[in-house]
DNA sequence: ACCTGAACACCGTTCAAGT
DNA sequence: ACCTGAACACCGTTCAAGT
């Protein structure tokens, strides 16, 4: 049996806001969003649900702790938010930490949606889009593009698209001799579509959208609209 | 009194799936979507909460059902989906339904979040996203392209952008003087720009952001780039 | 200083029962 | 066919109490 002073038992480690977060985010990342409640976390620490609620004030400043542990874990991975005095390709630093970023929220599925919901921004994440402001300014843009530019990337700037619908079933129920009748009477535009891209693609009806590919061409849309308004500029 | 005979009695129209979905809507219009509760909306129908279940099958469905019933609104409000046989100017055909779509959206600021949690698209979605494809087709595009445009337009198709951190209070606590301190010596882009744009703007420091003016300036950027490809390819 | 037990208000949902 | 009462499992959170 284990007693305050057997050596085989575990340090006991205390809690701490660190501990909290970190559990926070092994739990989502195990369960998906909705198995992220103050019970499970505590359950992940082997703590009762109460006891958190000394160390984090709510689930609410919980979540704003577990974005801000995220973004570390995007600095970590981009090797820091700083800004070189000099910036040769605006467009290609940019990019390259904005798929690093991706890397890491890919790690955490969750995570878009808790992004979504925040409503302050902290600390670093204002330093990740302090970095990204940098890039551009020495990268030669007026701040008032670069504000816009910042808007027009949007959630992408952190690495996530937020897929309207992922198709992972859609219309799962039907028959699909029965579903293509319909679409090509209903819509022409989308079975036009299904027959032309899977006709170069061998993989199944749902597999069209590759989600790299997607981020990725949308992302170069936004930065060569960019750069052809600060050239112009 | 008011008893089964009273003339004055309402009606006592029944239930049905319409009217339950119109009233998660007036419930979540009233008080944002934490109030969308099934109970608050037996309570908006007078009637007990268990009764709903006899005409949604659960709240997931009911979800559904009121994004189904969001783009109705859209549809309306573009004058349906249809696809005119000839196409002479797409982007502004496109872009005419976008942000028409947008006044729907904005009359529901709750709506984006409900439409981001939802996996399967029905049937009114899948109309309104055939209508826009069929307007790039007809306005010249490949399927191809069509497609990856659809995906870079993202959330923005339907009206939204989902701006990240909406900025009604950012470091609410801080004296504005010790906040700039603050800005100057760890965040000169931020200050910068802040310097830069509120020059021109006679409004407060958080006013920057004309939520409007930068949906359409993201959006004008993702048409004029598929533009753009459209032309040359 | 740090953790817990019991309790409260509020969810979504089931099920047997009412009309 | 349509609606309800009572009940269950599960939330977030408070608070007085333990060590």
């Amino acid at each position: 049996m284990v007693t305050d002073t057997d050596p085989i038992a575990e340090p006991r480690v205390p809690l701490s806001k660190e501990r909290v977060l970190r559990a926070a985010i092994t739990v989502a990342d195990k369960g998906g969003i909705e198995s992220l409640t103050m019970r499970k976390v505590a359950e992940e620490l082997g703590v009762e649900a109460m006891s958190l609620y000394y160390h984090v004030a709510n689930k609410d400043v919980m979540l704003d702790g577990v974005v801000e542990a995220i973004v570390a874990e995007i600095e970590e991975a981009v090797g820091g938010f700083g800004v070189p005095s000099k910036v040769v390709d605006w467009k290609a630093e940019v990019r390259n930490r904005i798929l690093t970023a991706r890397v890491v929220m890919l790690r955490h599925p969750w995570a878009p949606g808790v992004f979504e919901t925040r409503t302050m921004m902290g600390p670093s994440i204002v330093m990740y889009f302090e970095g990204l402001l940098g890039l551009m300014r020495e990268g030669g843009f007026s701040y008032d593009l670069a504000h816009h530019g910042m808007h027009a990337l949007g959630s992408m700037s952190l690495g996530f698209s937020q897929e309207l619908f992922k198709p992972d079933s859609e219309e799962a129920g039907e028959e699909a001799e029965e579903m293509f009748e319909h679409m090509m009477e209903h819509l022409p535009y989308m079975a036009g579509m299904m027959m032309e891209i899977t006709h170069d693609d061998p993989d199944s009806t749902l597999g069209w959208c590759d989600d790299q590919t997607e981020f990725e061409f949308s992302l170069d849309l936004i930065l060569e609209g960019l750069e052809r308004l600060r050239a112009n500029s």
